[in-house]
DNA sequence: CGAAGCGTTGACGCGGATCAAAGGCAGTGG
DNA sequence: CCACTGCCTTTGATCCGCGTCAACGCTTCG
């Protein structure tokens, strides 16, 4: 076994899409080999729910096409979106019985869907899936763990800078951005709000860091200034 | 593969040891059968460091005694705690060459290391031990996540309540919660400051929550109040 | 007894939340 | 083609929770 598989095999399933439906985060991508021919393809529109916290977590899925939001509503409506899934992606892999957090599209996006059942008898036999779904997991951490550091600690410019720097790697076209996720989505993740998030964009257009083409385009203009405050 | 037998084999590794040195977060520990043997023990005492963030990764580690931290500084000294590993919980696999976090020992502690190159040896004609690890990685994860709600979107109280309710799981003696940690790892794990952490603890002792007996020894007087505050 | 750490408490300031209003911009209907 | 409507985004004014700075008490240790 090689932990460093997971990144090797990074762009097995990127695909040559548009733009904006490239993936969060390549690396982690898991190619899951036997386990393909059980899935069962399905189509979501913007913000249509996937799957709900709490309920029977008795599938998993694969997210083929656009991006998938992980999230939880609190009591009085405040929302944390964990994670957003890209092309590659495994989500709604479950340790209980029950779906810790809800997920929806972010995007109009493609899922496969996996019957946890399947997925479990065929991973008891098959050590390379279950290889891949291990690697999938760590990668899912090691994001994971950035995220909470992000999310402890860091001032709203750094986590402006963090996203657009993650951005960089997938959502590019030519020098600019293009953002597949409303302004909400990107606050709810960064433990933001709106207004927060709209307003660091424009300082960092004030810095000459970006410039602000449209709402859904960023100009990169000075990346190295941007890496200098994820660090 | 059963993915609730982490859940299922939680206690496995349970000692009867002194309370303060017990888990956070019994779930997921990993009973890692012929791995065992290839390991080797070692003592830590307080704020002894196990390894540093971006170190050559070439072990991993399970916490046999003791609560162990794994945290990143920032440049200017922000320091973010991602994770507190107890009894029985594994750290230190990673998917890349490097370690992605730092490590240290929250308390005194005995953590036993394996040498990557053998558990990934052993892993990959082992689909007992990979499965172990898996479920291990989901726990985590299923851990993490919580933990970004919280750093995301949660007060100050909410995030006492939720790190008291925590400890209420593994830390108890009588009705007493036994901190094995300081003040600073909770701050830091919380992303709080100590003057916040403290004068929330007061503020949870004014709502007739808690009774803090010493800096180190929480009273419980309404558990279901704490509990009320986590959802 | 003094010094050093840790935890608590108070005063004050700041970063980001909240509240409010005013643009874009797409979709719809005339 | 333009007016209207509703949603998303931006911007401004104000507020508030938590951070910062400072002082003090308690415990431990020499």
């Amino acid at each position: 076994m090689n932990l460093n598989a997971c990144v090797a095999s990074a762009a097995t399933i990127q695909s040559a899409d548009a733009p904006e439906t490239r993936p969060f985060g390549i690396a982690g991508n898991a190619d899951i080999g036997n386990l393909r021919a059980t899935g069962r393809e399905r189509h979501f529109v913007r913000d249509r729910q996937i799957y709900g916290e709490g309920d029977d977590a008795d599938c998993a899925f694969q997210v083929v096409a656009g991006i998938v939001r992980t999230y939880k509503y609190l009591r009085d409506g405040r929302r944390q979106i964990c994670n957003f899934h890209g092309p590659g992606k495994l989500f709604g892999l479950e340790i209980g019985q029950a779906y810790g957090l809800s997920a929806a599209a972010a995007s109009d996006c493609t899922v496969t869907s996996y019957r946890r059942r399947t997925l479990e008898r065929l991973a008891a036999i098959d050590i390379q899936l279950l290889h891949q779904l291990f690697s999938s997991a760590l990668c899912g951490m090691a994001r994971m763990k950035q995220h909470s550091i992000t999310l402890g600690r860091r001032t709203a410019v750094e986590r402006l800078a963090i996203f657009l720097v993650d951005c960089t790697e997938y959502s590019m076209v030519g020098n600019d951005i293009l953002l597949a996720i409303s302004r909400r989505d990107i606050a709810d993740h960064l433990g933001l709000t709106i207004e927060t998030v709209s307003r660091t964009l424009s300082e960092l257009e004030d810095r000459a860091c970006i410039e602000l083409s449209g709402p859904r385009c960023v100009h990169l203009i000075d990346i190295a200034g941007l890496r200098d405050l994820c660090e």
